[in-house]
DNA sequence: CATATCTATCTCGAAACGAGATGGCAGACA
DNA sequence: TGTCTGCCATCTCGTTTCGAGATAGATATG
């Protein structure tokens, strides 16, 4: 069998990964500037990419002005295609790279700011370490938008906080014990200040949605307390900040403020009568359990948190090993 | 929310395109070496390739042996998963650039050796000049295969033969009248023979499933006359050469001789009583007769036909406009 | 008018690619 | 036993592709 014609190598096809990946890429950030900063790649290059595309294709994919791109009818159908073809990979290179005995591939945790103060870093260099092939992608938040997000499936994994002694299915990393955090130099100078007394305190927390907010409030009002609550801001850098100018007390967990507090930029006064306390747990995404790359870090992440207690890095109370 | 994380370049991904061709490819061939020819690339390069894909997701693809490759478990998976995104790449640009005003893609069509003679060379140089973004594959055969082929859904469109009237659905491209070969200085000197008096011509001719061996033996055994037949070559150069050389004498189509004849290295002479004819016919693979760029190449076939027809370069007669 | 933001183009060094040559291995054959 | 064949792996080198960085042009905004 004789085969004629002018058909060029077999199978060349017009598009390439990398193609796809700009075109995708750059359509979703909605501009090649932005793009090239997510996917850590010269816009130059985008530009050329995208644009040797849609002379292979002879059709235009993008509209271009001054604001950034917007997509063609060709290019919605290519942009649909494409997050297509690259799911497949993606998920042929987890199938054929991520075994028990080897995992691999690409996990998300959502961690609230607090807890990411003292996890982050270790966690992420234990899972270097341990899970070389692992590519860990941490998500940092307040807790309020952290919980809708996994109950939205949007992560593998995610360190949660609970005030209840019922976790349910959840792994307990920690128990916490709320403190107010005073600015240098400040009253009051014991080790420890009952509830009913903080009422002298102006404090800067963060909005009502917030866990702590939350925890601390329902507390207060269980023992007829009062709280002179002067700032409500979702930033817990700002509130820390604030506190070592000076301009506000706190009320928050020994983890959120673990560094200014070992550095001597703010203290930390014990609340008692009662104690207020929290658990730090760990959730996973049902629909990841059996991955065993999710399955690998779900182990791994208790191990640091207990090594981080035990080295009195993290100022909080190891889980009973019941 | 702020994204922190080890993760290299977003998205990057070990396998390409390239690659993926390279490993279907190889692994359908059975070896490296007749997967470079089929793909028209060195045996080298995807000798390279494939072993830089297994040291890329740290296992071993293929076996290799002296008789060529098959592969593992898990090249059998990653097989089946690169067919399929191989396929939806196709079929993503085949949706993109695959319109009625401007058809394009691959197109494959089974010829016969016979016809191909005549027909194959303007065929390609009509859908290079009037559909450029087609690219023809035209595979030439004799009928027995391609018809098997053509059936077993190998071709989008095939050259077919007929001697029936009815030729269904197909498309009549010209009607052809058998004639015999003579080499030259050689006997008979008419322009015309009866059928009986063939039986003095020592013949070569193909196999008996040929269409051409077919449609003659039926007729001749319909007059009760006889043929010497010598030799039984499935190959038309090898039988048009031995009538060049004198060897010996055929019957065949005048496309399959038109060029020879041409140039004086053989004659024909016209075969009556009766005239011999077949006709040459069109079909097209029902799967894809909604293609754009298959019912181009369609439309155009019969017209290319038509044109070598007029002006005399096909002996044959084109099809009544009924 | 100056500034900011975005895309397009150019240059150049680095990386990737593939052809061709060659070597090694194993089986078949005279 | 030596030779031949077929297959895969490695190397060299020239070519092609890629992307960073610089820069220019266009447009909207303060």
């Amino acid at each position: 069998m004789k085969t004629l014609g002018i058909a060029p190598r077999l199978g060349l096809f017009i598009v390439d990964i990398r193609q796809l990946r700009y075109f995708v890429g750059v359509v979703e950030a909605g501009s090649f500037t932005k793009a090239a900063s997510i996917l850590n790649v010269a816009q130059s290059a985008l530009s050329l990419h995208v644009r040797q595309l849609e002379e292979a294709f002879g059709i235009q994919l993008l509209v271009r002005d001054r604001t950034g791109v917007s997509v063609t009818a060709s290019g919605a159908r290519l942009l649909e295609r494409g997050r297509s073809i690259l799911r497949e990979i993606q998920l042929t290179e987890t199938e054929l790279t991520n075994t028990v005995a080897s995992p691999s591939g690409e996990v998300t945790i959502g961690i609230p700011s607090g807890a990411a103060r003292v996890l982050s870093g270790p966690l992420l260099e234990s899972v270097r370490s341990e899970l070389p092939r692992i590519s860990l992608k941490m998500i940092e938040g307040m807790t309020g938008p952290l919980e809708e997000w996994m109950a939205a499936g949007r992560f593998n994994l995610a360190v949660l906080y609970r005030t209840a002694e019922s976790v349910g299915r959840m792994t307990v990393l920690a128990r916490e014990e709320f403190c107010l955090v005073v600015p240098p130099g400040e009253p009051p100078f014991e080790d420890s200040i009952p509830l009913a007394d903080l009422y002298a305190f102006p404090l800067a927390v963060p909005m009502r949605n917030n866990n702590v907010r939350r925890s601390v409030a329902d507390v207060v009002a269980q023992h007829g307390c009062m709280l002179d609550v002067r700032f409500e801001v979702d930033s817990l850098s700002t509130i820390i900040n604030m506190v070592m100018e000076g301009k506000a007390y706190s009320i928050l967990t020994p983890s959120a403020i673990q560094k200014e507090a070992s550095q001597g930029q703010v203290r930390t006064v014990k609340i008692i009568d009662p104690v207020i306390t929290r658990s730090v747990v760990l959730a996973v995404n049902p629909k990841d359990e059996r991955s065993p790359a999710v399955s690998a870090v779900r182990k791994l992440i208790p191990k640091v948190a207990n090594t981080l207690i035990e080295s009195k890095h993290w100022s909080a109370t190891a889980p009973d090993r019941a």
